[in-house]
DNA sequence: GTTCTCTGTAGGAATTGCCCTACACGGATG
DNA sequence: CATCCGTGTAGGGCAATTCCTACAGAGAAC
């Protein structure tokens, strides 16, 4: 019997999974939590082969939990559970410890076999988003993107991100505006980006604004 | 027996919410869809009294389903089921024809009971979301410059900020390119704006995505 | 009931921006 | 050295977007 610990801060949604998890005669869910502390202090009395973890948590969110679950003894597998099928997102959790990842969008049965997978002591990660990762992320998850960029495109960077066109840039700048597009084209390929609107969210979520 | 027909993107909260329902021996789960455009499908051929509807799914949206669903005749009754207790949100889910709103924090015995609620021609608000209705709408002196948009143009404001260009919006809402463009410009007048980065910047202070 | 304003829709012309390509230069790699 | 990679610079052509304009329907205003 594999004990299962379920981690998430919606109720229906953790109920939902806990039925899911039901179903199966060799999973049993022995405790529950809605947020980290929970969570945390749950796993101090609470003996269970895996945590499906929510990475979207409010307080000590998922992802800063995983290293502090690694650090009891004898921990349990972590398989996060994400709403996000972000490659980058999976990549961090990887990193700091998870044993899985599936998405909220995957196949149930799929969520099943994950549990059974890292409860086992493998990996598991949900097949499309594995494909996704090698392409998207080198894997170099470390010091933040826009380390990456060059002054210039640090510069356009900026400026596009408070409200300047291609244009004004190049102006600015005296520069072609074909230049500035270019530079516009790689700093977003770095940062691995596809729309304006992700470039100012970027920036938002960096304090670089 | 009622029957619901639950439309959510997420394979796995839709399994749970289903497990959830079966519970129940006067509920009956009797379709599902995972976008509008299959919700509105399944509705041409499947009677219900309850349809579950979650706001956030891709393509024709829950908010933007509820007007073609209530265009129906006959309709079933619309149980709107959202991750976030935004008071906004909810305030125009109700204002387009939902019959009820919860939230995927609320308790699951909750969830059955606005169904029936629903069902019977009521109508079913979170009771914590209702109280910050009250108060964010009540003491808001200034609304938001936002509220004065109009839903098209509220609905073109949160694709653009969430990356979509303006071919996409098009495509999705089958209209065409210079018509979303027309929208864009009255929204961002409307906005008092002139960047795709100040839209962006103002939907994420206002929490808008 | 006529007028006004807002909303949703879109076309044609004009602008702007993107994609692909190119090239020079400097530093790293071998 | 020879070569490769990252950076700064741009052009040509094509696609996306805006600008200006228009019109119809729905309510509001008077």
């Amino acid at each position: 019997m594999i004990r299962v610990l379920v981690a998430e801060d919606h109720t229906i949604v953790r109920e939902g999974i806990k039925q899911l998890i039901g179903l199966a005669k060799d999973l049993q869910v022995v405790g529950e939590a809605s947020n980290g502390e929970q969570l945390l202090e749950g796993l101090r009395h609470i003996e269970c082969e895996v945590v499906l973890l929510d990475i979207s948590m409010p307080g000590v969110n998922g992802l800063e939990a995983i290293p502090r679950i690694r650090a009891l003894n004898n921990p349990p597998a972590i398989l996060v559970l994400s709403m996000h099928d972000e490659a980058q997102m999976a990549a961090r959790a990887l990193k700091v410890g998870a044993a899985g990842y599936a998405t909220k969008d995957s196949d149930p049965a799929l969520l099943l076999t994950a549990i059974r997978r890292v409860a086992a002591g493998g990996r598991y990660i949900d097949p499309d988003l594995a494909d996704r990762m090698v392409f998207e992320v080198g894997l170099t998850d470390s010091r933040p993107l826009h380390s990456l960029l060059s002054e210039r495109e640090f510069s356009v960077f900026e400026r596009l991100a408070q409200g300047a066109n291609v244009n004004d840039i190049a102006q600015q700048l005296a520069l072609s505006s074909k230049t500035i597009s270019t530079h516009k084209a790689r700093l977003m390929q770095k940062l691995n980006i596809t729309s304006l609107a992700e470039l100012v969210k970027y920036a938002m979520e960096h304090k670089l604004v």
